[in-house]
DNA sequence: ATTCCTTTGAAGCGA
DNA sequence: TCGCTTCAAAGGAAT
């Protein structure tokens, strides 16, 4: 590693590589940008509020999760490998406290038998297996730039949960690679970094929402003449308005029971063009990360003060990577209901219909190679 | 007008 | 099975 004196970060970063001021300090700055943005967020959005948001939040996970199970949807043997295949990125659930697993009662009339760490358990239905409850790791890696990178604890400033689950770390002295990124977080030393994902749902403790990416759960005032009134269709799904019965059509309450609502005109363009064909394009959910992202975007550029996407997903990659297991767990879960309600909603739907849809200028191509692929796609 | 950039994770695809 | 590619989101930048 660098023989710089990682005491001065702004000096010794990094001796190997050739760094005007100007850069060092450009650097610098837009860490105590994000610092900020962190601490923030840590401040403005605290304790009980989020407590009864993760609350609710598993709540409705669970309640997802029973009825999926009362209907069959899955079985506790998908439910195992799924764990499995995830290793150990999928601890429970429940958040607060993180002492003992989540168990769902399993209807009367199944006698289920699920595995245990102690060995088989009947009658019950358990979700998560408790392997992963125990092992889930206690402290955060803290964020780094790239490979090659040895990540080691900080012995220092070992990670603590906070309340809830804020997450307190120092980062590791700042390094350099050869292959730093267009935007290289570097982080200086003995700086302490407080990382909070952003809270669920995210309307807050009163929000009357669930808010899965695809599917906008949205409680109605039980009075006040709301009424839903059909306007028209999208992407073979009724579209509706909530309005003040019988006038009132006010669009920005529009929303539908699915996803295919895109605020981005070329989206739109795109759904347009399949449905045009006879097809609707059907997008494919989101993973985990993607569901941080968009979440946390609109925090992270405003902090920043920009509208540079690429960059705020740089930053955000490394605010990903940053994440304990246990909170990355949630994004997983909420992840993973998405495709379960895709799938409900999209049945016989693979990725593989969208796959080479888009249409990509590619590097360091032939121009043999350019012509073949606008044969396929004039197809 | 269209595609790239930029991230991680899931899945398709060809060898 | 393995490694590479594509696509989910987003909006400014580049083509």
């Amino acid at each position: 590693m660098s023989s710089g004196n990682t005491e001065d970060p702004e000096n010794s970063v990094y001796d190997s590589i050739t760094l005007t001021p100007a850069t060092k300090k450009e650097v610098l700055k837009t860490w105590e940008f994000v610092d900020g943005l962190l601490r923030e967020s840590l401040r403005s959005d605290r304790d009980s509020e989020n407590s009864v948001s993760s609350e609710k939040f598993n709540a409705e996970i669970n309640s997802t999760l029973q009825e999926e199970f009362e209907n069959k949807n899955w079985t506790n043997g998908d439910n195992m490998e799924d764990l499995l295949r995830k290793n150990q990125l999928l601890p429970p659930p429940l958040l607060t406290p993180y002492t003992s697993p989540v168990w769902l009662a399993p209807p009367q009339s199944h006698t289920n038998t699920v595995l245990t760490q102690g060995g088989v358990q009947e009658h019950m239905f358990m979700l998560p297996l408790p392997t992963f409850t125990h092992h889930a790791p206690l402290h955060a890696h803290p964020p780094f730039i790239r490979a090659p990178l040895e990540v080691t604890s900080n012995t220092n400033a070992p990670f603590s949960l906070g309340a809830q689950h804020d997450h307190v770390f120092r980062p590791p002295p700042p390094r350099f690679t050869h292959h730093a990124p267009p935007f290289p977080l570097v982080l200086p030393a003995v700086q302490q970094m407080i990382i909070r994902p952003p809270a669920l749902p995210a309307g807050g403790a009163d929000s009357q929402e669930l808010n899965l990416h695809s599917l906008s759960i949205s409680c109605l005032p039980p009075d006040e003449g709301i009424c839903c009134l059909p306007i028209g269709f999208l992407n073979e799904e009724t579209l509706y308005n909530a309005v003040h019965a019988p006038l009132n059509v006010n669009t920005s309450n529009m929303f539908t029971h699915s996803s295919l609502l895109f605020a981005d005109n070329r989206h739109n363009r795109r759904v347009r063009d399949r449905r045009d064909e006879g097809r609707p394009y059907v997008k494919k959910p989101p993973n985990a990360f993607m569901l941080f992202l968009k979440e946390i975007r609109p925090k992270v550029m405003s902090e920043l003060n920009t509208n540079k996407s690429a960059m705020v997903n740089t930053v955000v990659g490394e605010m990903w990577k940053s994440l304990p297991a246990e909170v990355k767990a949630r994004y997983f879960e909420k992840a993973r209901l998405e495709q379960k309600l895709h799938e409900q909603q999209h049945p016989g739907w693979s990725t593989g219909e969208n796959y080479g849809k888009k249409r990509r200028r590619v590097k360091n191509k032939t121009s043999e190679q350019q012509q073949q692929e606008q044969q396929q796609y004039s197809l």
